[in-house]
DNA sequence: CAGATGTACTTTGTCTGTCGTTGTAATTTG
DNA sequence: CAAATTACAACGACAGACAAAGTACATCTG
């Protein structure tokens, strides 16, 4: 429905949130992003990963591999205090987003 | 406040926006945007006269040059037809983006 | 039991929009 | 008369998203 691009600067607060309660993997991450949004926003594999690998080296999630007891080993992703603390930056600065672009789209 | 970076993607309705009512042109663009969002939202000059070529290139605004009776003359630019779907349809893929969004940012 | 489908990624290269920098030129203000 | 403001334009850099393709294992289906 719509795209990553229109997203662009938002996913990975979207990640740090499902984040928030426990950690998860690429996959699931997807999943979720697919369900919660009924379909209305389905990230691409490259954005996903690419988010993570950003989020990882600016210190905002730490990565650990599960032990799956068949299949290949997922590599998980928890939040670090700093992810966090980025994630309510992140929401406060889209308040202002929406605030400001809603001065010039009035939908009726 | 915030940066382009942000908006990125809805700088080209933002702009459609202060044309639908009448042509205006770059530095009186910039001076609206500034003062509609009480500075919160300030445009670069590189990034607003991009998006006019950028909007006259795919016929969403027509560009033409005022007579001033003195000084350079400005650069014009009204909006088309073309331009005003345009508008519409991005307004509803902002309505979209909001909700999708919402879901992940709660802010307290 | 072969092939399709689903899970779970990784790599590479391309494109778009914004940004920093610099430059120009005329007008207005102190 | 110098500095600030108005009003652009050209250039190259960069970050994030995207498309395309490949890897590997597991499970379901005819």
């Amino acid at each position: 429905m719509i795209s990553s691009d229109i997203i662009r600067g938002y996913n990975d607060p979207i990640i740090l949130f499902l984040l928030l309660e426990e950690p998860s993997y690429g996959y699931e991450i997807s999943r979720k992003i697919r369900s919660i949004t009924q379909e209305k926003y389905i990230i691409k594999e490259t954005t996903l990963y690419s988010a993570f690998n950003r989020l990882e080296k600016n210190g905002y999630i730490e990565s650990f591999s599960g032990n799956e007891s068949h299949g290949k080993p997922r590599t998980y992703y928890r939040i670090t205090q700093a992810g966090r603390e980025y994630y309510l930056q992140k929401s406060h600065e889209w308040q202002i987003t929406q605030e400001v672009i809603n001065h010039f789209i009035i939908d009726e």
